[in-house]
DNA sequence: GGTGTGATCGTA
DNA sequence: ACGATCACACCA
């Protein structure tokens, strides 16, 4: 029997803001969900995140305006947007304001805390623990969400799903590592450093540039 | 350790 | 045509 994760749900004020501001804090908190099959109660911490700036950042999903797909951005701070890429892969982001601005977090990287068996039987790829939620498909392919998480409340759900991201009492860094976003390519924003991270964390997607 | 490339399909 | 990526091959 796993002990409850002890903490506070992050309030909808704390997504409010803009991204720029909320994704450093967002460091070390812990995103908690249940396993759709399993029933296993997964937490990790979360160790790395993009900022997405909507209408005054030309590599976010929201430049263009809405579309049906970046809908969700559009909505209510607090909210799961989860996007199809590639493909065949799946990202998550926490909605962010402040309001109906469309700005938005991609989690990028997770230190797995509980749920591990759960993640691995997801991500059965992974070679080592580290790498179970290492990017930010490997984090949502671990926690098992899909385009059917789009939309969750991360505030008072369970809407669509039961995810949430929860203050444990651990601060974020003082001095988080900082660096350009990954995978923007030229004239798209990938000027702008964006990126945080947990400086030295094994669990942190790759190395900064 | 690092770099290069194919997979695969919804979206604009 | 091109992704807010990953895994694997290959070289060092």
């Amino acid at each position: 029997m796993t002990g409850r994760a002890r903490g506070t749900t992050l309030p909808r004020s704390f997504y409010d803001r803009d991204a720029r501001e909320v994704a450093p804090e967002l460091l070390n908190k812990l995103l908690v969900s249940v396993d759709g099959e399993t029933g296993a109660r997964l937490v990790a911490r979360l160790v790395e995140v993009e900022a997405y700036a909507g209408a005054d950042d030309a590599g976010s999903h929201a430049y263009r305006g809405r579309t049906q797909r970046n809908a969700t951005m559009f909505g209510r701070p607090g909210s799961l947007y989860v996007y199809f890429t590639y493909g065949m892969h799946w990202c998550a982001n926490a909605v962010c304001g402040p309001g109906a601005v469309p700005h938005a977090v991609l989690l990028r990287a997770a230190a797995p805390v509980e749920g591990l068996d759960a993640m691995r039987a997801r991500r059965p790829k992974a070679r080592r623990d580290t790498e179970l939620c290492a990017g930010p498909a490997r984090l949502t392919a671990a926690f098992g969400l899909d385009g059917r998480a789009d939309g969750t409340d991360l505030v008072r759900g369970p809407v669509r799903g039961p995810v949430r991201i929860v203050d444990d009492g651990v601060d974020p860094p003082e001095r988080p590592g900082v660096s350009v976003r990954i995978g923007i390519s030229s004239g798209r924003g990938d000027e702008h450093p964006w990126r945080y991270y947990v400086t030295g964390d094994p669990h942190v997607s790759r190395s900064p540039r």
